[in-house]
DNA sequence: TAATCTGTTTATCGAATGATAAAGGAGGTC
DNA sequence: GACCTCCTTTATCATTCGATAAACAGATTA
Protein backbone atom coordinates (compact mmCIF):
# COMPACT_ATOMS: atom_id res chain seq x y z
CA UNK A 1 0.00 0.00 0.00
CA UNK A 2 1.84 3.18 -1.02
CA UNK A 3 1.30 6.35 1.08
CA UNK A 4 -1.34 8.41 0.24
CA UNK A 5 -0.94 12.09 1.09
CA UNK A 6 -4.17 13.56 2.40
CA UNK A 7 -2.36 16.79 2.77
CA UNK A 8 -0.21 19.08 1.04
CA UNK A 9 2.49 18.15 3.59
CA UNK A 10 2.06 14.99 3.31
CA UNK A 11 1.87 12.17 6.35
CA UNK A 12 4.04 13.33 9.19
CA UNK A 13 1.89 12.69 12.44
CA UNK A 14 2.70 14.14 15.75
CA UNK A 15 3.26 17.62 14.48
CA UNK A 16 3.92 20.27 16.74
CA UNK A 17 0.85 22.28 18.71
CA UNK A 18 1.17 25.54 17.42
CA UNK A 19 1.25 23.62 13.46
CA UNK A 20 -1.30 21.33 13.67
CA UNK A 21 -3.81 23.98 15.20
CA UNK A 22 -2.66 26.22 12.35
CA UNK A 23 -3.41 23.25 9.79
CA UNK A 24 -6.73 22.49 11.48
CA UNK A 25 -7.80 26.17 11.38
CA UNK A 26 -6.44 26.73 7.14
CA UNK A 27 -8.35 22.96 6.91
CA UNK A 28 -11.71 24.49 8.67
CA UNK A 29 -11.77 27.79 7.03
CA UNK A 30 -11.78 26.30 3.37
CA UNK A 31 -13.68 23.61 4.82
CA UNK A 32 -16.42 25.05 6.27
CA UNK A 33 -16.71 28.22 3.40
CA UNK A 34 -17.68 25.18 1.11
CA UNK A 35 -20.08 23.26 3.40
CA UNK A 36 -21.34 26.24 5.81
CA UNK A 37 -21.42 25.55 9.49
CA UNK A 38 -23.70 22.34 9.37
CA UNK A 39 -20.16 20.64 7.52
CA UNK A 40 -19.46 17.68 10.03
CA UNK A 41 -16.62 17.76 12.22
CA UNK A 42 -15.96 13.83 11.07
CA UNK A 43 -15.41 15.26 7.47
CA UNK A 44 -13.31 18.04 8.46
CA UNK A 45 -10.97 15.67 9.64
CA UNK A 46 -11.01 13.37 7.43
CA UNK A 47 -10.07 16.33 4.54
CA UNK A 48 -7.32 16.94 7.42
CA UNK A 49 -5.87 13.42 7.43
CA UNK A 50 -6.70 13.44 11.43
CA UNK A 51 -9.22 11.60 13.35
CA UNK A 52 -11.89 13.87 14.70
CA UNK A 53 -11.98 13.78 18.18
CA UNK A 54 -8.58 15.43 17.65
CA UNK A 55 -10.46 18.30 16.50
CA UNK A 56 -11.33 18.32 20.33
CA UNK A 57 -7.52 18.41 21.60
CA UNK A 58 -7.06 21.84 19.91
CA UNK A 59 -10.51 23.45 20.65
CA UNK A 60 -13.40 22.93 23.04
CA UNK A 61 -16.21 22.50 20.66
CA UNK A 62 -16.88 23.15 17.04
CA UNK A 63 -18.26 26.94 17.88
CA UNK A 64 -15.35 27.61 19.36
CA UNK A 65 -13.63 26.31 16.09
CA UNK A 66 -16.10 28.52 14.05
CA UNK A 67 -14.80 31.41 16.00
CA UNK A 68 -11.28 31.22 15.23
CA UNK A 69 -12.34 30.35 11.58
CA UNK A 70 -13.87 34.25 11.89
CA UNK A 71 -10.91 35.46 13.29
CA UNK A 72 -8.73 33.94 10.62
CA UNK A 73 -10.49 35.12 7.61
CA UNK A 74 -12.05 38.93 8.36
CA UNK A 75 -10.10 40.40 11.71
CA UNK A 76 -6.99 42.64 10.26
CA UNK A 77 -8.14 42.82 6.77
CA UNK A 78 -9.08 46.78 6.88
CA UNK A 79 -6.38 48.92 5.69
CA UNK A 80 -6.18 51.42 7.44
CA UNK A 81 -4.22 53.36 4.21
CA UNK A 82 -7.09 53.29 2.37
CA UNK A 83 -8.67 55.64 4.31
CA UNK A 84 -5.86 58.00 4.20
CA UNK A 85 -5.42 57.37 0.12
CA UNK A 86 -9.04 57.98 -0.08
CA UNK A 87 -8.89 61.86 1.42
CA UNK A 88 -5.73 62.27 -0.87
CA UNK A 89 -6.86 65.37 -2.77
CA UNK A 90 -3.36 65.58 -4.57
CA UNK A 91 -4.69 62.49 -6.58
CA UNK A 92 -8.16 63.00 -8.57
CA UNK A 93 -10.62 61.41 -6.99
CA UNK A 94 -11.80 58.59 -9.74
CA UNK A 95 -8.36 57.23 -9.54
CA UNK A 96 -8.33 57.39 -5.63
CA UNK A 97 -12.04 55.23 -5.63
CA UNK A 98 -10.63 53.10 -7.93
CA UNK A 99 -7.39 52.55 -6.14
CA UNK A 100 -9.28 51.75 -3.14
CA UNK A 101 -11.84 49.60 -4.65
CA UNK A 102 -8.83 47.27 -5.81
CA UNK A 103 -7.26 46.94 -2.73
CA UNK A 104 -10.53 46.29 -1.13
CA UNK A 105 -11.18 44.09 -3.54
CA UNK A 106 -8.37 42.04 -3.26
CA UNK A 107 -9.05 41.21 0.14
CA UNK A 108 -13.01 40.32 0.09
CA UNK A 109 -13.42 38.95 -3.30
CA UNK A 110 -12.40 35.02 -2.70
CA UNK A 111 -14.16 31.91 -2.02
CA UNK A 112 -13.83 31.77 1.77
CA UNK A 113 -14.64 35.82 2.08
CA UNK A 114 -17.83 35.72 0.38
CA UNK A 115 -19.29 32.22 1.05
CA UNK A 116 -18.79 32.52 5.25
CA UNK A 117 -19.87 36.22 5.25
CA UNK A 118 -22.97 34.88 3.58
CA UNK A 119 -23.43 31.72 5.80
CA UNK A 120 -22.65 34.01 8.73
CA UNK A 121 -26.05 36.50 7.50
CA UNK A 122 -28.28 33.76 6.49
CA UNK A 123 -27.87 32.06 10.39
CA UNK A 124 -28.74 35.11 12.07
CA UNK A 125 -25.23 36.07 13.60
CA UNK A 126 -24.85 39.92 13.87
CA UNK A 127 -21.26 40.05 12.25
CA UNK A 128 -22.35 41.12 9.02
CA UNK A 129 -24.87 44.29 10.28
CA UNK A 130 -21.91 45.00 12.59
CA UNK A 131 -19.31 44.77 9.99
CA UNK A 132 -21.40 46.90 7.57
CA UNK A 133 -21.98 49.50 9.61
CA UNK A 134 -18.14 49.79 10.12
CA UNK A 135 -17.50 49.86 6.40
CA UNK A 136 -20.17 52.79 5.77
CA UNK A 137 -18.91 55.16 8.79
CA UNK A 138 -15.14 53.67 7.62
CA UNK A 139 -15.51 54.39 4.00
CA UNK A 140 -18.81 55.38 2.79
CA UNK A 141 -19.31 59.07 4.82
CA UNK A 142 -15.67 59.53 3.47
CA UNK A 143 -16.52 58.85 -0.02
CA UNK A 144 -19.56 60.92 0.13
CA UNK A 145 -17.61 63.85 1.34
CA UNK A 146 -15.11 64.22 -1.19
CA UNK A 147 -17.64 63.74 -3.61
CA UNK A 148 -19.33 67.03 -2.41
CA UNK A 149 -16.35 68.75 -2.52
CA UNK A 150 -15.55 67.42 -5.91
CA UNK A 151 -18.82 68.95 -7.20
CA UNK A 152 -18.07 72.23 -5.07
CA UNK A 153 -21.17 71.31 -2.65
CA UNK A 154 -20.70 71.58 1.20
CA UNK A 155 -19.41 68.79 3.02
CA UNK A 156 -20.19 69.39 6.51
CA UNK A 157 -23.52 68.57 6.72
CA UNK A 158 -24.65 64.69 7.46
CA UNK A 159 -24.66 62.50 4.84
CA UNK A 160 -28.11 62.00 2.77
CA UNK A 161 -29.36 58.62 2.84
CA UNK A 162 -29.91 58.94 -0.82
CA UNK A 163 -25.83 59.09 -0.83
CA UNK A 164 -24.99 56.54 1.14
CA UNK A 165 -27.59 54.08 -1.01
CA UNK A 166 -25.64 55.16 -4.16
CA UNK A 167 -22.42 54.28 -2.71
CA UNK A 168 -24.23 51.08 -1.06
CA UNK A 169 -24.59 50.63 -4.55
CA UNK A 170 -21.56 50.62 -5.84
CA UNK A 171 -20.15 48.41 -3.03
CA UNK A 172 -22.96 46.31 -3.56
CA UNK A 173 -22.59 45.52 -7.52
CA UNK A 174 -18.32 44.99 -6.75
CA UNK A 175 -19.25 42.40 -3.86
CA UNK A 176 -21.57 40.75 -6.21
CA UNK A 177 -18.66 39.87 -8.10
CA UNK A 178 -17.85 37.48 -5.51
CA UNK A 179 -21.15 36.43 -5.47
CA UNK A 180 -21.77 35.54 -8.92
CA UNK A 181 -17.81 33.69 -8.97
CA UNK A 182 -18.12 32.38 -5.41
CA UNK A 183 -21.72 31.36 -4.69
CA UNK A 184 -23.52 30.84 -7.97
CA UNK A 185 -20.62 29.57 -9.58
CA UNK A 186 -21.27 31.83 -12.44
CA UNK A 187 -18.53 33.55 -15.10
CA UNK A 188 -17.06 37.00 -14.35
CA UNK A 189 -15.44 39.90 -15.90
CA UNK A 190 -11.30 38.27 -16.36
CA UNK A 191 -9.90 41.64 -15.88
CA UNK A 192 -10.56 42.81 -12.32
CA UNK A 193 -8.91 45.89 -12.41
CA UNK A 194 -10.57 46.95 -15.77
CA UNK A 195 -13.85 46.45 -14.28
CA UNK A 196 -13.31 48.42 -11.31
CA UNK A 197 -12.04 50.93 -12.98
CA UNK A 198 -15.36 50.89 -15.21
CA UNK A 199 -18.03 50.70 -12.63
CA UNK A 200 -16.27 53.70 -10.72
CA UNK A 201 -15.88 55.86 -13.79
CA UNK A 202 -20.07 54.96 -14.07
CA UNK A 203 -20.24 55.47 -10.89
CA UNK A 204 -18.77 59.30 -10.18
CA UNK A 205 -20.46 60.24 -13.69
CA UNK A 206 -24.41 59.58 -12.22
CA UNK A 207 -24.50 59.30 -8.45
CA UNK A 208 -23.67 63.26 -8.31
CA UNK A 209 -25.83 64.15 -11.05
CA UNK A 210 -28.89 61.80 -9.48
CA UNK A 211 -28.03 63.56 -5.95
CA UNK A 212 -27.85 67.08 -8.07
CA UNK A 213 -31.22 66.50 -9.26
CA UNK A 214 -32.49 65.03 -5.93
CA UNK A 215 -31.25 68.38 -3.90
CA UNK A 216 -32.98 71.12 -6.65
CA UNK A 217 -36.21 69.25 -6.80
CA UNK A 218 -36.23 69.69 -3.42
CA UNK A 219 -38.82 71.69 -2.06
CA UNK A 220 -40.33 72.28 -5.52
CA UNK A 221 -42.75 69.76 -7.01
CA UNK A 222 -42.77 66.01 -5.58
CA UNK A 223 -40.83 66.56 -2.28
CA UNK A 224 -39.69 63.46 -1.00
CA UNK A 225 -39.22 63.01 2.85
CA UNK A 226 -38.18 60.14 4.59
CA UNK A 227 -40.58 57.94 7.15
CA UNK B 1 -56.12 24.28 29.40
CA UNK B 2 -56.78 26.30 26.63
CA UNK B 3 -56.32 25.63 23.08
CA UNK B 4 -53.50 27.21 21.44
CA UNK B 5 -53.62 27.33 17.68
CA UNK B 6 -50.06 26.37 16.37
CA UNK B 7 -51.68 27.83 12.62
CA UNK B 8 -53.45 30.48 11.41
CA UNK B 9 -56.47 28.36 10.71
CA UNK B 10 -56.44 26.70 14.05
CA UNK B 11 -56.53 23.63 15.39
CA UNK B 12 -58.71 21.59 12.45
CA UNK B 13 -57.12 18.42 11.94
CA UNK B 14 -58.42 16.18 9.23
CA UNK B 15 -57.79 18.40 6.46
CA UNK B 16 -58.42 17.72 2.12
CA UNK B 17 -55.60 16.76 0.56
CA UNK B 18 -55.33 19.68 -1.33
CA UNK B 19 -55.63 21.65 1.77
CA UNK B 20 -53.13 20.04 3.96
CA UNK B 21 -50.47 20.08 1.15
CA UNK B 22 -50.73 23.80 0.43
CA UNK B 23 -50.65 24.20 4.28
CA UNK B 24 -47.57 21.93 4.10
CA UNK B 25 -46.03 23.65 1.25
CA UNK B 26 -46.84 27.31 2.33
CA UNK B 27 -45.34 26.84 6.38
CA UNK B 28 -42.14 24.56 4.04
CA UNK B 29 -41.22 28.20 2.61
CA UNK B 30 -41.25 30.14 5.55
CA UNK B 31 -39.68 27.51 7.05
CA UNK B 32 -36.49 26.51 4.93
CA UNK B 33 -36.09 30.01 3.79
CA UNK B 34 -35.33 30.76 7.83
CA UNK B 35 -33.39 27.81 8.63
CA UNK B 36 -32.39 26.38 4.99
CA UNK B 37 -32.06 23.22 3.91
CA UNK B 38 -30.72 21.69 6.80
CA UNK B 39 -33.94 22.52 9.18
CA UNK B 40 -35.45 19.19 10.12
CA UNK B 41 -38.41 17.74 9.46
CA UNK B 42 -39.59 17.21 12.91
CA UNK B 43 -39.21 21.02 14.11
CA UNK B 44 -41.55 21.78 10.72
CA UNK B 45 -43.86 19.72 11.51
CA UNK B 46 -44.12 21.17 14.96
CA UNK B 47 -44.53 24.68 13.35
CA UNK B 48 -47.62 23.46 10.85
CA UNK B 49 -48.94 21.64 14.11
CA UNK B 50 -48.66 18.35 12.80
CA UNK B 51 -46.48 15.47 13.28
CA UNK B 52 -43.29 14.59 11.32
CA UNK B 53 -44.77 11.54 9.22
CA UNK B 54 -47.31 13.13 8.29
CA UNK B 55 -44.78 14.77 5.71
CA UNK B 56 -44.42 11.87 4.34
CA UNK B 57 -48.01 10.68 3.22
CA UNK B 58 -47.77 13.99 1.03
CA UNK B 59 -44.04 14.01 -0.30
CA UNK B 60 -41.74 11.08 -0.24
CA UNK B 61 -39.00 12.51 0.61
CA UNK B 62 -37.76 15.88 1.95
CA UNK B 63 -35.81 16.76 -1.47
CA UNK B 64 -39.38 16.41 -2.62
CA UNK B 65 -40.48 18.65 -0.97
CA UNK B 66 -37.70 21.41 -1.56
CA UNK B 67 -38.15 20.76 -4.89
CA UNK B 68 -41.96 21.76 -4.43
CA UNK B 69 -40.92 24.63 -2.36
CA UNK B 70 -38.87 26.23 -5.19
CA UNK B 71 -41.34 25.28 -7.40
CA UNK B 72 -43.90 28.08 -5.34
CA UNK B 73 -40.87 30.50 -5.04
CA UNK B 74 -39.64 31.13 -8.64
CA UNK B 75 -42.07 29.94 -10.96
CA UNK B 76 -44.12 31.75 -12.97
CA UNK B 77 -42.71 34.71 -11.30
CA UNK B 78 -41.24 36.28 -14.66
CA UNK B 79 -44.11 38.97 -16.15
CA UNK B 80 -43.79 38.90 -19.96
CA UNK B 81 -45.32 42.28 -19.96
CA UNK B 82 -42.03 43.87 -18.26
CA UNK B 83 -40.15 42.85 -21.48
CA UNK B 84 -43.50 44.45 -23.79
CA UNK B 85 -43.29 47.75 -21.59
CA UNK B 86 -39.58 47.84 -21.99
CA UNK B 87 -39.30 48.07 -25.54
CA UNK B 88 -42.55 50.64 -25.48
CA UNK B 89 -40.60 53.52 -27.19
CA UNK B 90 -43.45 56.38 -26.26
CA UNK B 91 -42.35 56.22 -22.79
CA UNK B 92 -38.87 57.89 -21.56
CA UNK B 93 -36.72 55.05 -21.15
CA UNK B 94 -36.02 56.33 -17.80
CA UNK B 95 -39.33 55.87 -16.63
CA UNK B 96 -39.60 52.37 -18.60
CA UNK B 97 -36.61 51.42 -16.38
CA UNK B 98 -38.08 52.68 -13.13
CA UNK B 99 -41.63 50.69 -13.88
CA UNK B 100 -39.73 48.09 -14.77
CA UNK B 101 -37.66 47.51 -11.33
CA UNK B 102 -40.40 48.28 -9.32
CA UNK B 103 -42.27 45.35 -10.69
CA UNK B 104 -39.00 43.08 -10.88
CA UNK B 105 -38.19 44.55 -6.76
CA UNK B 106 -41.97 43.45 -6.05
CA UNK B 107 -41.39 39.78 -7.01
CA UNK B 108 -37.69 39.43 -5.22
CA UNK B 109 -37.46 41.92 -3.00
CA UNK B 110 -38.90 39.27 -0.15
CA UNK B 111 -38.06 37.03 2.70
CA UNK B 112 -38.39 33.94 0.78
CA UNK B 113 -37.04 34.76 -2.29
CA UNK B 114 -33.88 35.94 -1.49
CA UNK B 115 -33.20 33.63 1.33
CA UNK B 116 -33.83 30.63 -0.42
CA UNK B 117 -31.91 31.71 -3.98
CA UNK B 118 -28.90 32.20 -1.26
CA UNK B 119 -29.40 29.05 0.10
CA UNK B 120 -29.87 27.50 -2.86
CA UNK B 121 -26.85 28.71 -4.64
CA UNK B 122 -24.38 28.11 -1.46
CA UNK B 123 -25.31 24.74 -1.78
CA UNK B 124 -24.09 24.38 -5.39
CA UNK B 125 -27.55 24.27 -6.99
CA UNK B 126 -27.29 25.33 -10.82
CA UNK B 127 -30.98 27.01 -10.36
CA UNK B 128 -29.37 30.09 -9.86
CA UNK B 129 -26.74 30.25 -12.24
CA UNK B 130 -29.98 29.05 -14.57
CA UNK B 131 -32.05 31.93 -13.53
CA UNK B 132 -29.61 35.06 -14.05
CA UNK B 133 -28.78 33.27 -17.58
CA UNK B 134 -32.59 33.81 -18.11
CA UNK B 135 -32.28 37.15 -16.72
CA UNK B 136 -29.73 38.46 -18.63
CA UNK B 137 -30.95 36.83 -21.66
CA UNK B 138 -34.71 38.26 -20.93
CA UNK B 139 -33.68 41.76 -19.78
CA UNK B 140 -30.41 42.96 -20.00
CA UNK B 141 -29.69 42.70 -23.50
CA UNK B 142 -33.24 44.61 -24.20
CA UNK B 143 -32.21 47.39 -21.99
CA UNK B 144 -28.71 47.79 -23.08
CA UNK B 145 -30.23 48.07 -26.51
CA UNK B 146 -32.64 50.71 -25.59
CA UNK B 147 -29.77 52.72 -23.85
CA UNK B 148 -27.79 52.24 -27.20
CA UNK B 149 -30.92 53.40 -28.86
CA UNK B 150 -31.39 56.81 -26.55
CA UNK B 151 -27.66 57.45 -27.57
CA UNK B 152 -27.90 57.34 -31.30
CA UNK B 153 -25.45 54.17 -31.19
CA UNK B 154 -26.18 51.29 -33.27
CA UNK B 155 -28.44 48.84 -31.58
CA UNK B 156 -27.56 45.58 -33.53
CA UNK B 157 -24.17 44.55 -32.54
CA UNK B 158 -23.69 41.98 -30.02
CA UNK B 159 -24.00 43.37 -26.56
CA UNK B 160 -20.38 44.53 -25.06
CA UNK B 161 -19.62 42.89 -21.95
CA UNK B 162 -18.81 46.35 -19.96
CA UNK B 163 -22.42 46.79 -21.05
CA UNK B 164 -23.87 44.12 -19.40
CA UNK B 165 -21.91 43.93 -16.69
CA UNK B 166 -23.26 47.86 -15.89
CA UNK B 167 -26.45 46.52 -16.18
CA UNK B 168 -25.46 43.86 -13.76
CA UNK B 169 -24.16 46.50 -11.64
CA UNK B 170 -28.00 47.91 -11.26
CA UNK B 171 -29.37 44.96 -10.62
CA UNK B 172 -27.07 43.92 -7.84
CA UNK B 173 -27.42 47.04 -6.29
CA UNK B 174 -31.49 46.77 -6.23
CA UNK B 175 -30.48 42.67 -4.94
CA UNK B 176 -28.58 43.68 -2.44
CA UNK B 177 -31.48 45.56 -0.83
CA UNK B 178 -33.01 42.27 0.10
CA UNK B 179 -29.91 40.88 0.84
CA UNK B 180 -29.36 43.66 3.61
CA UNK B 181 -32.29 43.07 4.51
CA UNK B 182 -33.67 40.09 4.91
CA UNK B 183 -29.95 38.22 5.05
CA UNK B 184 -27.89 40.55 6.96
CA UNK B 185 -30.89 41.79 9.06
CA UNK B 186 -29.99 45.76 8.34
CA UNK B 187 -32.77 48.60 7.75
CA UNK B 188 -32.95 49.71 3.91
CA UNK B 189 -34.80 52.98 2.92
CA UNK B 190 -38.19 53.50 4.10
CA UNK B 191 -39.58 54.38 -0.06
CA UNK B 192 -38.31 51.87 -2.11
CA UNK B 193 -40.36 53.22 -5.06
CA UNK B 194 -38.27 56.32 -4.54
CA UNK B 195 -34.92 54.43 -4.07
CA UNK B 196 -35.82 52.16 -7.16
CA UNK B 197 -35.64 55.99 -9.17
CA UNK B 198 -32.72 57.38 -7.69
CA UNK B 199 -30.82 54.28 -8.47
CA UNK B 200 -32.36 53.77 -12.07
CA UNK B 201 -31.13 57.98 -12.70
CA UNK B 202 -27.87 57.49 -11.56
CA UNK B 203 -27.49 54.26 -13.53
CA UNK B 204 -28.80 56.12 -16.91
CA UNK B 205 -26.28 59.29 -16.03
CA UNK B 206 -23.54 57.25 -15.76
CA UNK B 207 -23.42 53.61 -17.40
CA UNK B 208 -23.93 55.42 -21.42
CA UNK B 209 -20.90 57.98 -20.19
CA UNK B 210 -18.66 55.48 -19.23
CA UNK B 211 -19.42 52.71 -22.03
CA UNK B 212 -19.12 55.77 -24.01
CA UNK B 213 -15.26 56.76 -22.94
CA UNK B 214 -14.28 53.08 -23.36
CA UNK B 215 -15.49 52.99 -26.84
CA UNK B 216 -14.03 56.30 -27.54
CA UNK B 217 -10.82 55.02 -26.15
CA UNK B 218 -10.73 51.97 -27.93
CA UNK B 219 -7.96 51.58 -30.57
CA UNK B 220 -6.26 55.01 -28.81
CA UNK B 221 -3.93 54.40 -26.02
CA UNK B 222 -4.75 51.79 -23.31
CA UNK B 223 -6.86 49.38 -25.57
CA UNK B 224 -8.37 46.62 -23.66
CA UNK B 225 -9.15 43.45 -24.86
CA UNK B 226 -10.77 40.61 -23.50
CA UNK B 227 -9.37 37.06 -22.52
C1' DT C 1 17.28 1.06 27.86
C1' DA C 2 13.62 2.37 31.00
C1' DA C 3 10.58 6.08 32.29
C1' DT C 4 7.92 9.94 31.29
C1' DC C 5 5.41 13.25 28.57
C1' DT C 6 2.12 14.28 25.24
C1' DG C 7 0.28 14.12 20.53
C1' DT C 8 -2.96 10.93 18.39
C1' DT C 9 -6.17 7.14 17.80
C1' DT C 10 -9.85 3.80 19.03
C1' DA C 11 -14.15 3.08 21.22
C1' DT C 12 -18.30 4.91 22.66
C1' DC C 13 -22.24 7.82 24.40
C1' DG C 14 -26.60 10.46 24.05
C1' DA C 15 -29.18 13.24 21.07
C1' DA C 16 -31.07 14.32 16.62
C1' DT C 17 -31.82 13.13 11.88
C1' DG C 18 -34.71 11.15 7.63
C1' DA C 19 -37.69 7.61 6.91
C1' DT C 20 -41.04 3.45 7.62
C1' DA C 21 -44.71 0.48 9.67
C1' DA C 22 -48.61 -0.05 12.23
C1' DA C 23 -52.30 1.63 15.05
C1' DG C 24 -55.78 5.20 15.89
C1' DG C 25 -59.78 8.06 14.82
C1' DA C 26 -62.78 11.44 12.36
C1' DG C 27 -66.31 11.64 8.85
C1' DG C 28 -69.11 9.89 5.34
C1' DT C 29 -72.20 5.88 3.47
C1' DC C 30 -75.39 2.15 3.57
C1' DG D 1 -75.82 2.57 14.19
C1' DA D 2 -72.45 -0.52 12.02
C1' DC D 3 -69.10 -0.20 8.54
C1' DC D 4 -65.64 1.62 5.69
C1' DT D 5 -62.44 5.05 3.94
C1' DC D 6 -58.38 7.45 4.63
C1' DC D 7 -56.29 11.32 7.21
C1' DT D 8 -53.38 11.40 11.24
C1' DT D 9 -50.76 9.75 15.12
C1' DT D 10 -47.71 6.66 17.90
C1' DA D 11 -43.79 3.77 17.92
C1' DT D 12 -39.53 2.68 15.99
C1' DC D 13 -35.25 1.97 13.06
C1' DA D 14 -30.69 2.96 11.13
C1' DT D 15 -27.65 6.65 10.55
C1' DT D 16 -25.13 10.69 11.70
C1' DC D 17 -24.10 14.29 14.74
C1' DG D 18 -21.02 16.71 18.60
C1' DA D 19 -18.52 15.35 22.35
C1' DT D 20 -15.89 12.41 25.98
C1' DA D 21 -12.89 8.77 27.99
C1' DA D 22 -9.46 5.62 27.65
C1' DA D 23 -5.83 3.40 25.17
C1' DC D 24 -1.94 3.87 22.05
C1' DA D 25 2.55 5.56 20.27
C1' DG D 26 6.27 8.73 19.06
C1' DA D 27 9.68 11.58 21.16
C1' DT D 28 12.48 13.29 24.95
C1' DT D 29 15.07 12.53 29.21
C1' DA D 30 17.69 10.15 32.72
Amino acid sequence: MSRIPTVKTADKRRLEPKERELEIVRGAVAFFAEFGFDGSTRELAARLGITQPLLYRYFPSKEALLDRVYEEVYVNRWNKEWETQLRDRAVPLEDRLVRFYRGYAKVILNYEWVRLFMFAGLKGLDFNARYLAFLRSSAFDLIAREIRLEHGMPTDGPILNEEAELIWGLHAAIFYLGVRQFIYGMPVPDDLDADLALRVRAFLRGMPAAVGDLIHQEGAGQARRAG
